[in-house]
DNA sequence: TAATAAACGAGACGGTACGTCTCGTCTTTTT
DNA sequence: AAAAAGACGAGACGTACCGTCTCGTTTATTA
């Protein structure tokens, strides 16, 4: 039996006008004139109700990349260690490339001056992308593909390093192959 | 016969001052509460003077940066690619480890809200560092050591993107067994 | 039936603070000092409050002119023309008087470098003033003490004229000699 | 035989570059924009040479005012008190009109901040002039036209006071007519 | 069908920093 | 020594956002 809080519940549509206005703001100047204030003018909401929900602009974005586009990259096993990275990186840079990969930006940017959102970022987004990627690697292991001596976080570094240092300075794309190439990284390292 | 330019010139004790009050304040608090105001301050200097000279409280620190440890980090040649490799690697963590990598941190930050900041951070830190980490690659490729037909560029994210990952994330540190396991990594990859 | 306006309304009480800022710097250092930010200050007040409601200081000192004294002056009638001019004149110099005059010559200083600040004050104070002052006079043409020919613009400029160059000149008082010798002036003229 | 002082003699030229600026840009704006920058600018003249020579830029402009048209205002003595009164004030106002009386509006508002400027403006302008109004008052005293026991200050105030009002807001002009309203009113007074 | 309670829009509030402007002083070379 | 040039410390300007607060209104559950 369920006992729904009392008062007016919390508006979902609401909740979408905002998700949209930032989609909208990210894709017309690349999130780099996104305010708290403007986001609640643009989806037409009061500045309070942010802050209800949210303790800043990062943690909405960050919802926002979550629900659409990054919470679910699959781990794919189709029984070959190379194939696998490749399926999983293409998919991973893909996912990076929505909103021409502003929202990350702006949430890497943020959290260099917010110690508590980082930490917000790291479990929320960062962590999971890394364990996502780990069960790659693992399967592999399991198949008896490669050692079990291999230093995974290390090898995740090799591959979301290299993947938010080209989103950051934009010196490359992040095509599919750059995703090739960081696979064949991987396999040279681990093999 | 050299006409200097009329009028008072620049005051390189101003300059100091600036330089050592953005060390101080970068050392303390990581540089989150820096800002052209507050470094005004406490270097005891007029606004104006730091905007006549930096169009940006990043330019200031990226000046600092070049002028205190980031400016040159030698390519040795030892003669063999792997030893030259981890010397490389190691002065290069240990040169981003200077404030705990608090400079670096806040100029990707900015650069991210900066289309043209990040252009001369770019063209003044990335670039730099990117084509002396290349020589070392290159005077292997000239020893014979490795192919000529190596990607240097994508080698080069092998070795920052980690790099920078770490100190943006701040997951794991940029001591010398990093260094190593990228000297590794980038071994593995072009043998 | 009344729709109110929406939003947080209008502090009374950070009203007064300004009103109360204002007058306590008029009187310490004649309003030399005043400046915008000051009277933030001073009020504890922030900067945008004080712009939201009023376009320039001198606004600020124009509505607290009004409030505290300069209101009203009220057109005696007494049946003769003389001892109504010496009465209205002498409370025109006492209010004159209020904060040694700071007020005023704040006022008509501003309005030399702000035309629009001028118009201002000229419909919200000058003509309210001056028409205050034709009552008098016109009272006695009714009674057929005076002609009707009359320039009263003039024997406005006889009255003010006078007050506003003792004012900001400073080289004699705005006292009860003063106020019946201009009553006598405007008698001679206009008899 | 004299002793020339040493050093560079002070440019004469640089002076009238000065005063040439001063008038342009009162002509143009009225002086509202009018900054010891801007006049520097205008002029072609380093700053340091203004401060050297002025303490304010109301010292440069009071200056100009005594050289072109404010100085010289003769005192008439036609026999007759109402003629000299009408040419006396209508030349008054004339020599108040130039610059659309930007040079004197401007004069007034700097003294309201500045104690010392008033000294100097008082000395320098204000009383000269009333003193010269005050000659064509005597003069009819001496010929007996007038009593001995007129308050010439009072009267002073009389047509001084009308003018500066008018100047300052702007009501009305400075014309022929209202100058010989000054006059009739001093005469009405004193007989 | 009230009464209660929370969410909502709007927008005022005390602050802080922005980037610009002018002040009055200073330090250089040139005249 | 005076001049042009322009850097300097200082501080006000008017604006933009921050995060909080107080209104009236709306929408649900509870009595």
């Amino acid at each position: 039996m369920t006992h729904p809080k009392p008062g007016r519940p919390r508006s979902e549509e609401t909740r979408r006008h905002i998700m949209q206005a930032v989609q909208e703001m990210l894709t017309e100047q690349g999130g780099s004139a996104m305010t708290m204030e403007s986001v609640a003018r643009r989806a037409g909401v009061g500045k309070q109700t942010l802050y209800r929900w949210w303790p800043s602009l990062a943690d909405i974005v960050l919802e926002m990349s979550l629900d659409y586009g990054e919470r679910t990259i699959p781990a794919p096993d189709t029984g070959a260690l190379e194939s696998d990275l490749r399926k999983f990186l293409r998919l991973t840079m893909a996912a990076a490339s929505s909103w021409n990969g502003a929202h990350l930006r702006l949430l890497m940017a943020h959290a260099q001056k917010d110690e508590e959102f980082l930490a917000r970022l790291k479990s929320d987004l960062i962590i999971v992308r890394r364990q996502a990627f780990s069960f790659v690697l693992q399967a592999a292991m399991d198949r008896g593909e490669i050692s079990r001596d291999i230093d995974l976080e290390f090898v995740a570094d090799m591959v979301y390093g290299p993947m938010w240092y080209r989103l950051q300075v934009g010196h490359a794309p992040l095509d599919t192959a750059f995703a090739d190439k960081l696979a064949r990284s991987v396999l040279a390292y681990v093999t």
